[in-house]
DNA sequence: TAGTGGTCTAGACCACGGA
DNA sequence: CCGTGGTCTAGACCACTAG
């Protein structure tokens, strides 16, 4: 996998005169893999090279490229499989989406989501939505609005912002045709992987049109997830506003 | 710190027989200084002997001991503190207690809670209660209820249930001249430290009383925070019912 | 200056998966 | 059988804290 290919080196591993800005070698390797990653140098799914082949295009010791990848498959960016090799975390693996969908049936009984895209559409982002993406007023945004039910019953209204610079060509026909999870999508065809979320929730009275879709009456008690995603070197890459019903469902979270 | 006396020592360090169930030497580590912490032979704050001191001790290389403690730390048991030492995490840091107390203000300010302790009960558990602390139906329970205040503000509502055999002493008179923490009260007077949490989140209309000490009219949404607690060896030993109101402050979460 | 955790290396060997 | 990640060791040196 490009091992001869001209690549930035480190070249003397550089070792900071004493009290300045010190990173250590295993950092700057870290840094290395995900910009990377972030080249798309290695797609989600994807195998990356192993731990002695790294060190080598690195110029360090193995010891120091595994400390690396530790960190990295601490934050869930790559996966390490004993005996098979490194991996680059994907969501269109089942494990991976129950991280960012936290609705849990309160009676045992897991279930798969149904998805409904309800609307696709252009618009300009807003101050709060240009805030948050760090967009400028009146940048284009994809806006989607979506419903996920369980059994039949509609539980999840998600509100969804997206930069269109990012997935120009995502319309209403690529996401009806697409059967897995949206972030899985997002990945493969925009190269756009999500790694980390922001979470703020509040309980909420239903709006009227929510409660219309959930067919629950106004006022009823909704949770409320606002939520921010970042991609590779922290950019965030979306804003969604979600409405739970947890009637049947609750939002499961370990602290630690 | 007793490194002379007697204490089951790794002789051989056991290496199984080959596709036996197989412990690498750090996780042996890693449980023994979790009894060790049981045991309380270190306390909440305190510093445990260093890397070498304890490689000694368990008779194997400092390396291995260290990637012991590297885990124990990321689980937030233990802290290391580069050129002090490692020390037993405690409940009286606020770091600490920010990641078991998720409300945070709409608006930047952060502020303290005010706590008040409205009473203190001995009750007999219920089958949930039981189920979710692993007792039996029947066992004494200390039943707190308390309400925490942010700006004046009534906002917390915390029902919370402890086993009575691990608390004995737990009075109303001993909680309300605690000022610092409710964990850090548990963890300096009881020898209980919360090393985990599960919760479960749902939106619901506020109960009459829960309404009438948070001054606010009945059916107004609240969140609900269904929490139990665990300290080391994933034993059970807090259950939790809290309602939040989420006009101000909301829960914050981030997912990876 | 001494003691602690933190980094980096090199090498040996084990566990696992797949050909 | 080989190649991968996983464990363990021993030793050198760096960074930080405190006396």
């Amino acid at each position: 996998m490009d091992l001869t290919e001209s690549q930035t080196p480190i070249q003397a591993p550089v070792r900071r005169e004493q009290t300045a800005a010190f990173s250590p070698l295993y950092q700057q390797i870290r840094q290395l893999l995900l910009q990377a990653l972030e080249k798309g140098e290695w797609k989600p799914g994807e195998m990356i090279p192993s731990e002695f082949d790294l060190a080598r295009r690195f110029h360090v010791s193995q010891g120091t490229v595994r400390k690396a990848i530790d960190e990295l498959a601490g934050e869930h960016i790559l996966i390490r499989r004993q005996g098979k090799g490194t991996f680059v975390a994907t969501h269109r693996e089942p494990v991976v989406r129950f991280r960012f969908l936290r609705l849990a049936p309160s009676d045992g009984e897991t279930v798969p989501a149904d998805s409904e895209i309800l609307w696709c559409r252009k618009v300009r982002a807003n101050a709060e939505a240009a805030a948050a993406l760090e967009l400028k007023s009146g940048d284009g945004l994809i806006y989607i609005r979506r419903l996920l039910s369980f059994r039949g019953q509609p539980t999840v209204v998600d509100d969804i912002y997206l930069p269109a610079s990012l997935f120009r060509g995502l319309t209403m026909a690529v996401l009806t045709e697409n059967t897995g999870p949206l972030y899985g999508l997002l990945e493969a065809r925009f190269g756009v992987s999500m790694v980390r979320a922001d979470e703020r929730l509040r309980a909420v009275a239903a709006p009227e049109d929510i409660a219309e879709l959930m067919k629950i009456e106004r006022h009823k008690p909704l949770l409320r997830v606002d939520r921010v995603s970042y991609t590779y070197g922290d950019r965030a890459v979306e804003l969604r506003y979600g409405h739970y019903l947890t009637d049947q469902y609750f939002y499961r979270n370990t602290l630690m």
